[in-house]
DNA sequence: GACTAGTTACACAGGTCTGTGTAATCAAAA
DNA sequence: TTTTGATTACACAGACCTGTGTAACTAGTC
């Protein structure tokens, strides 16, 4: 259990497995004693390092808080990968939903602090689209973007619950449409992938 | 405090007091105290009509479940009246995202009894929005009526976080794209309200 | 009046949780 | 070697949770 080679930062260590057992589990689901005895730490070590349990909150959300990295691809190509990549990760057995929105739906939004990284992840997400929609040229690039999120926190919400990867397809061809009416030129070379027309899983009989 | 005409069933008195704290307050962060207490009873009486806290919660659910009433308004109207409804929902401050995904978030995916109730929930709206489009004419009503419903459930996780009504707008217009897209003629009569274009609140500086 | 069904107050078992206090241990730096 | 800092084991306080057991009480009904 161990990990012989701990080339971390025992902090590291505390935040990689709170991560794990948070996004899994549930924030509320998952005691500190549970993440100190995954990692063979002492509980005393754990609160040596985080003050409260809510302060391992606030730093597993930080650190779930990543910017998207800069591309060189156009534009279109990387506003519609963003919904290929959503397939890839709905189709893995260790996604579950958005970490934010999921957080702020089990604390509930009077909890400040968590909310507010939130709010600010879900806005650097939009920020992202918008920029990319303006270097297209899109005139209303602040409502198309926003529109965009719409679809994106959609798809996650119904894979939460459906477990449907079809739902990051749908999120995207209405992407295309929206893109397109907005004048916006999906590249022939962008392959539509003419797979099958979005099938999507009827509820599990059993 | 005791409502003098108590003139519901008993079980109808724990469920409304129940649906209240659940929704408002979260499922884990409610005890089974906590509603006897607000209703004045005993707990004893609580657990003389559910045999259990999880079944209380699959109650809660089930009376959540309510199956969107027939209306003999165009079906084009309906479906965006869906968008004006949740506008509505979202500008009060007893609004707290959808019951079904926020229960499946908090008690995670494999309580399987949460699940599959929220997934009928889900599947029963997106039947809905399916056969208003089929009475439109459209041809593929099911793949059009999966991205309707990434649109409600997306704006709905945004004003979670956002609390922001503006996130209805921005869906019934995406709504609108997506529909025109799909040869439906949006009915002039139908007011597109040239309201401001959907200006979204910037996050909370405080 | 007598019977019945629902309800009440209240204690309690057994479990969980967060957070602290303490003294011993270990390892590396001085 | 001595010192220093991090870590450990472990107990514990105080709170909260679900669920049960019990005896008394209060309505209505026969």
């Amino acid at each position: 259990m161990a990990s012989p080679p701990p080339k971390q930062t025992m902090k590291e260590r505390i935040l990689e497995t709170a991560d794990k057992l948070f996004y899994m589990q549930g924030i509320r689901a998952i005691g500190v004693d549970t993440i100190a005895a995954k990692i063979g730490i002492s509980k005393r070590t754990l609160y040596n390092h985080f003050p409260s349990k809510d302060a391992l909150i606030a730093a597993y959300l930080e650190r779930r808080f990543v910017q998207p990295r800069a591309s060189d691809k156009p534009p279109a190509e990387q506003i519609l990968a963003t919904f290929d990549s959503l397939e890839r990760r709905f189709a893995s057995k260790d996604f579950r939903g958005c970490p934010f929105v999921n957080a702020v739906a089990e604390l509930g939004p009077e909890d400040r602090s968590v909310r507010k990284i939130a709010i600010a992840f879900k806005e650097s997400r939009r920020a992202w689209f918008r920029d990319l929609l303006r270097e297209l040229g899109v005139a209303d690039a602040e409502g198309l973007a926003t529109q965009l999120v719409l679809l994106v926190d959609g798809s996650i919400a119904q894979d939460l619950v459906r477990d449907d990867p079809a739902m990051a397809r749908a999120a995207r061809q209405a992407a295309i449409v929206l893109l397109a009416h907005a004048g916006v030129n999906i590249d022939k070379s962008i392959p539509d992938k003419p797979r099958e027309a979005a099938k999507i899983r009827q509820p599990d009989a059993s």
